[in-house]
DNA sequence: TCTGGGGTCCTAGGACCC
DNA sequence: TCTGGGGTCCTAGGACCC
């Protein structure tokens, strides 16, 4: 059997944390720019907020019914995440970290424990040392763990935040009782193909010939079928290094001026190459976007992005900067209104294996060192402090609703995005 | 006035090879 | 008029996740 610890409305609840009070109010946390809802306290949900409301077309609501609405704090949901993670690992031999808030346990081989009753000590243990409620749901498959945290959710009052979906009637069951886009792999569009197919339920799926399921899904379907049966396509997989890395923000305002989209797309740049030397890893590829609003429709709408295959990789932020610059002069256009930019890279090789190309000059080497003392620094006396001449140091997205608590966190508590592990 | 920021994987199609 | 049958690699785009 396999078990997903989920904890329950994360960033809400790490905001209770700091501030007990908050204990059965509405709360929501906002993301960047305090834009959107991206947490709701179950009090929030119950008022009908949905995921991912623009703030500012709630404002009423909120203050309707005093709901109580937060900046995300990044460092603080690291942190916890951190302690509940290592609360939960420690009572098995394996696991997954699945996201920020969700780790899924191993428990092959546990015949002689009540996985059920270990799984409640694991809650409360969670519950008491971090001071986060989760749900845990448990399965042979880590589809059907996601069914089984699905319904601890639903239905609280019944399950005492642990539930476990075992034998062939309870499966079948859950199946009977779960709509179709609630299945873990299940999107927007696809949730509508299957509706425009008759298939409501995820038990619906299980009744279509394979021919038609791996048509419309690939061989996504084929799994997810097995997966639901209670047959195991996927297993827990080991930590590994990132793939991509993207740092892209929406502004605050608008940005019409070249140069001040050029220092935000060089900081951005600067971020990705010190989260590549995190890593220990050089990028091949490196990708720049600017986008305008596409909520304004009364501005003219521009968005493209260009990318650079580097002759040479690299993880220098000198290096990284120079391409990031001449792809930004390719991507820009005059007279528009910028929202949103980025910059992402892609295609590593580990640092001490790079393949260096013989006809290109090849400075990486001479950079690493003093990107590294750079970094030193920076994770000594605090993010940005030493940068490139071309980074202004200053923040052109805001969180205005911090909390006085938070600083008070802040002060207390050391910690470093590098225990963190995004999924 | 105001609408997030990350990631992964798969597939189809084109370029190229023998 | 008639124009094979494999491969591989790369990329863009689309789906999904939190």
């Amino acid at each position: 059997m396999y078990a997903l610890v989920d904890c329950n409305n994360f960033f809400v609840s790490c905001e209770r944390t700091l501030d007990p009070a908050l204990e059965n109010q509405p709360v929501v946390v906002l993301s960047n720019n305090d834009g959107c809802v991206v947490s709701r306290s179950r009090e929030a949900k119950d008022l009908g907020i949905p995921m991912a409301a623009p703030a500012f077309k709630f404002k009423e609501l909120f203050k309707e019914h005093n709901v109580k609405s937060f900046s995300a704090k990044f460092e603080l949901y690291n942190f916890k995440s951190q302690q509940v993670i290592e609360i939960a690992k420690s009572y098995v031999l394996d696991y997954e970290v699945y996201s920020i808030d969700e780790l899924f346990l191993d428990f092959t081989g546990f015949k002689y424990i009540n996985i059920h009753d270990y799984c409640i000590e694991i809650k409360n243990r969670i519950g008491k040392e971090a001071n986060i409620p989760v749900s845990i749901g448990i399965a042979p498959t880590k589809t059907l763990c996601k069914v089984a945290n699905r319904i601890v959710k639903k239905y609280p009052d019944n399950f005492d935040g642990v539930f476990i979906l075992d034998t062939p009637d309870k499966i079948e069951k859950a199946l009977k009782w779960l709509p179709i886009g609630d299945v873990w792999g299940i999107g927007r569009r696809l949730a509508v193909k299957m509706n425009d197919n008759g298939v409501h339920k995820a038990w619906d799926l299980l009744q279509k010939p394979e021919m038609w399921v791996r048509k419309v899904m690939g061989i996504h379907g084929i799994r997810m079928i097995n997966e639901l049966k209670g047959i195991r396509q996927l297993e827990l997989d080991a930590p590994s290094p990132k793939k991509s890395i993207a740092v892209t923000r929406s502004f605050m305002e608008m940005l019409t001026q070249k140069e001040e989209v050029r220092e935000r797309v060089e900081t951005f740049g600067m971020y990705c190459s010190e989260r590549l030397r995190k890593q220990n890893t050089c990028c091949k590829m490196i990708t720049v976007f600017v986008q305008t609003n596409r909520f304004r429709k009364d501005l003219p709408e521009y968005k493209n992005a260009v990318t650079q295959i580097l002759p040479n990789p690299t993880n220098s932020s000198i290096l990284i900067g120079r391409v990031v610059n001449e792809l930004f002069e390719a991507v820009f256009k005059e007279g528009f209104h910028y929202k949103k930019a980025g910059v992402i890279v892609n295609d590593f090789v580990p640092e001490d294996q790079r393949l260096i190309n013989l006809f290109e000059e090849d400075t990486q080497n001479q950079h690493l060192p003093v990107m590294k003392a750079m970094d030193a620094l920076n994770k000594k006396f605090g993010k940005d402090k030493v940068r490139l001449g071309s980074m202004s140091g200053e923040n052109t997205y805001g969180r205005k609703q911090l909390s006085p608590e938070y600083e008070a966190f802040l002060k207390n508590n050391t910690f470093t995005e590098a225990n963190f592990r995004f999924h």
